[in-house]
DNA sequence: TGGCGATTCTAGCAGCGCTAGAGAACCTGT
DNA sequence: ACAGGTTCTCTAGCGCTGCTAGAATCGCCA
């Protein structure tokens, strides 16, 4: 038994490691980088033992999502348990999630633009997957008014999304990225 | 000098062949059929008769970006024309620019979502990228209230792509979509 | 220590964007 | 009408991609 136990652990702890290098080579270099060759050469594996562990590239990719969104989780919900009246906790989520989305990029596109097949709101979505948009929606809660909180969530959700996406893409004027998102709030914190 | 002249006439004539080529190939099979080798194909000419047209690949795409732009704008004018009052013309120009990314989901990418070099939001955009943008504004000119006219433009136009393309991306529930667009009617047409 | 299973590697496939250089087509001047 | 020169177009190939079949190697057990 030991034996297999410790292959076994060996094993979730080279999965890991491939994770991990995914993530490191997709946010210092960006997309492009993260090659079957490249990570292969960081792991100090040949190409193949990437396709024990996975059933293919993007499946790697949809795992270093899935680490992503768990950070996310944590930021979103430090920001909305710091602040203290709901309207400061909206604003603090909401900023934090930007910040996370300008820090790490190239995972945020990982984690929403590619498509990534990952189950969302589905009764099998993992829970990293849930949290984040769950940590939203109790920011959301007091602004619900008589508006369903599920779909306010994923409206306000989706606005910020929007503005992280367009501006990354050069679409909207860089340096009023803060009064559009005070003006956003203002919509919906009230 | 005609010589010269039907030359030109010809050559422009095939850069349009190669434009609709790729716009065909992308709506009707997906971005990854949009090969520099089937569209050589599909043009009956060699591939690197595409490079003496374009710069490479991402530059077709980005003529192709281009041509949508304009077929998105007149959609939008029509929509934003035919409706009475400010309230339904603005939920018009909201329901014609969603149908249009619906309709035309990989088109719809390549405008948006692709990072293709297109100079937006710049004193040497061309026409067709502003336009689109300038329906929605004057859709959402009667709402301004004491917000910047530009900044709600780019605000509301954010939250609008980001319930399409995470709708698309399966990451909202998908039959909501309706009352999604109306909670964020509700929001902003006040 | 020899043999067997599991694991890992080498080598290669088909396809990608892109390009150098050969070849064909065309216009021009005699 | 034809040779010369220019302009255009094609063939062939480079280095890269994700992925995989089959050979080789390693580690465990008798």
């Amino acid at each position: 038994m030991s034996i297999q136990a410790r292959r076994e652990r060996e094993r979730a702890e080279r999965e890991r490691l491939i994770v991990t290098a995914a993530r490191d080579l997709l946010e210092s270099e960006g997309w492009d980088a993260v090659t079957t060759r490249r990570l292969a050469e960081k792991i100090e594996y040949s190409q193949p033992v990437l396709y024990s562990h996975f059933k293919g590239k993007s499946a790697i990719m949809a795992a270093v999502a899935t680490a992503g969104f768990a950070d996310l989780t944590a930021e979103l919900r430090a920001a909305r348990t710091a602040a203290g009246d709901p309207r400061r906790a909206l604003a603090a989520v909401a900023a934090a999630y930007a910040g996370f989305a300008e820090r790490h990029p190239a995972l945020y596109e990982a984690m929403f633009t590619q498509p990534v097949d990952l189950p969302f709101g589905r009764p099998d979505t993992p829970p990293e997957l849930r949290q984040a948009y769950e940590e939203l929606r109790e920011a959301l809660r007091p602004f619900a008014r008589d508006d369903d909180l599920e779909t306010l969530t994923e409206t306000f959700w989706s606005a910020l999304h929007g503005l992280l996406v367009l501006r990354r893409n050069d679409r909207l004027r860089h340096d009023e990225h803060e009064h559009r998102l005070a003006l956003l709030l203002g919509r919906f914190a009230t």
